[in-house]
DNA sequence: TATGAATGAGACTTCATTCAT
DNA sequence: CATGAATGAAGTCTCATTCAT
């Protein structure tokens, strides 16, 4: 079975002493090698434990369960991603706002493009999802408020519009990761067509930049 | 666990009384709904039997393994849709058949949209993506053939692009499945969007058709 | 943990083949076995399936978890016993109806006594002994049925003169079972003594068979 | 498990300083409050050091395991009820002697009716009952004494009545304790009807005082 | 001495797959 | 061919106990 008792996700005891706090990181690390390799299929809290260099014990000591991990996880690439994200709102520009927010979501995804990839996945099922629905809200607001601004087209219906552009974002450089793309330049090139083309932004500026390859 | 020994994935043998036909049929259905409802996690072979109205083992002798049965049913699914897809070929313009090709993929996955979900997933999935190569590269193919049209801006990288095309394609619409959405003609236009977008056509006639919400 | 998920207790499947029976039969028997051998904490389904010569796999196959094996056993054990307590309420009068049960039941807690032990434990269980309310609802009337009888005092609380007999005659012969005593004889006559005094029942005939051991 | 290694039961310690004192008070109360709750199977040593308000390895400073709780936690309950029984002896007659152990015995088992509940079944484990020898012969003794004299019927076998007696008296109470029965008087009455009625002792005065409800 | 982090054996349970009937 | 009983490897999780700090 994939998940057993239904327990809260959340981290069972926060470590108090430093000896904790790196075995909590090295579990965590742990579990994101292990599903970056094998997938969630082949991911599982033996091998996760023994990876991190602990007992499985220690691994349930401070995630009640293998969901707990994943959320946790998905936190930990959320947090920092957040940041950056947030910085998109400074830009003076919708279109310039957008941009930061796609060079920073290409950049993202592209660090560990398999861990991404996984995760993305997992953050759709239910369980998680529902853990993770404050953390998404949050992102969300950010972006609507880009959509907000006057140099970008008003979209018919903003909740559905944050939801594609995610999605279309996520897609594509989840597809560049399988391939085993790394050019960030033209990823991020892609990914604005589609978005600003899905949000009826024409022609921004005459673009030179599109690369032969 | 996954998959257990490695064995081919194709269908053991090939029904020939009509008996046997419907035996196939009713499993791969029984795998359809119990996929659609339970996620992969929660389909096993031997609840797909039971659901199928057969024995596990005639399950077994059908399909050699579970994967098989996945396989079988991407089959299944993509089938009809590639009849309808390879449709696309025959309109005159590029954009045409583009547009052809997303009423058709829409319409394909809003039909059964959580198995379709279900499936996107699941195809990714190397053994399964190995097997299913044959399909992928028919409907890649397609594909290839609308993007080398006339009206059609040449791009970069051809497989690539076809690629990115196809995942945008499903990210929206599984959004959209995911939010339970049905309005074909909504997707449809959304989906366009970003496509064309994507593919750097610009302002396909003054759209009117913009509905605010 | 004893016991995990809250699922029904009752037993999974009903064998529908011979073979499945006497399956079923070898896991209850090697169950009880055990359960007379190591109790309660010393019993786990691993060891029952091995001891029973299946493997774990079958077991589940019939028992949900662990504890629908002890409520199964509680069945099985009730069963005869019941049907020969039963009997008690075709003798004419109220006090033979008792000696009769207590013959019944220190013969039946006298067959295995350790397992009788065991088993009146685990039956206080809030969840097996909400499984075998009924069971117990069935016998407790048999009780109420005889102490309703013109030749037993009339007693103020039904119910907790019913709960007190049986507590009682279990104790004395949980105990005697402890011990390792096994004559029947003497054995019924102290129970007797204890019920009878009890139920307010003075002197019934001068008893001669007191044995000075 | 219930017990891994096999160590010595006894106090690890005689706590010298006050301070230990309260310390080993507080992780005896704390078990007993969850043995109270939870019963054996849902009392851990972490749960009990927690509640405690102690570490757990300061709970293995005192207990070597965790039987060894259960020893000292059957001690400490024994001791005062062992004290107030023992004042039976000054009873002028083995009759008076044997109410004063009845109400004594009822008042100990309804004082914490859930502890004393667990606390017998425990004390029949092997191991505990092994620690527990001493503590149960004094209280068996001061019984015999009782049995002994000129008014109580001679029993053809000391030791068996006087099991006996323990038992049918931890029955009916337990028993009470369960239905949450609080009614001391009533549950006096019926202890001794059972026990005078074991002993043979036949017409203890027109009882009037038998209350129909 | 106290603490609480760490451990790992072992318990429970599932499910893909096989095979006797 | 069909059936469904049987299997057991593998995965999840708990908890008594130890030990470094």
């Amino acid at each position: 079975m994939t998940t057993n008792r239904r327990q809260s996700l959340k981290p069972r005891k926060i470590p108090q002493q430093s000896r904790a706090e790196q075995t909590v990181a090295a579990i965590l690390e742990a579990a994101a090698r292990v599903l970056e390799t094998k997938g969630m299929d082949g991911m599982n809290t033996n091998l996760v434990a023994q990876r991190a260099g602990v007992g499985v014990g220690s691994l349930y000591q401070y995630f009640p369960n293998k969901d707990a991990l994943i959320v946790a996880l998905s936190k930990r690439e959320g947090a920092v991603f957040f940041a950056e994200a947030a910085g998109a709102l400074s830009e003076p520009t919708g279109q310039g706002a957008l941009k930061h927010l796609i060079t920073v979501s290409v950049r993202q995804q592209l660090r560990r493009p398999a861990l991404a990839r996984a995760l993305d996945f997992e953050e759709n099922r239910p369980v998680i999802a529902n853990e993770l629905a404050a953390s998404k809200a949050a992102f969300h607001e950010v972006i609507r408020q880009i959509l907000v601004r006057k140099d970008i087209p008003p979209q018919p219906n903003m909740e559905t519009a944050t939801d594609d552009l995610v999605a279309i974002l996520r897609a594509i450089v989840d597809a560049a990761g399988e391939r085993g793309e790394s050019d960030r330049r033209d990823l991020e090139s892609r990914v604005s067509r589609a978005l600003f083309g899905y949000l009826g932004i024409v022609d921004r500026q005459p673009e030179k930049s599109r690369t032969r390859k």
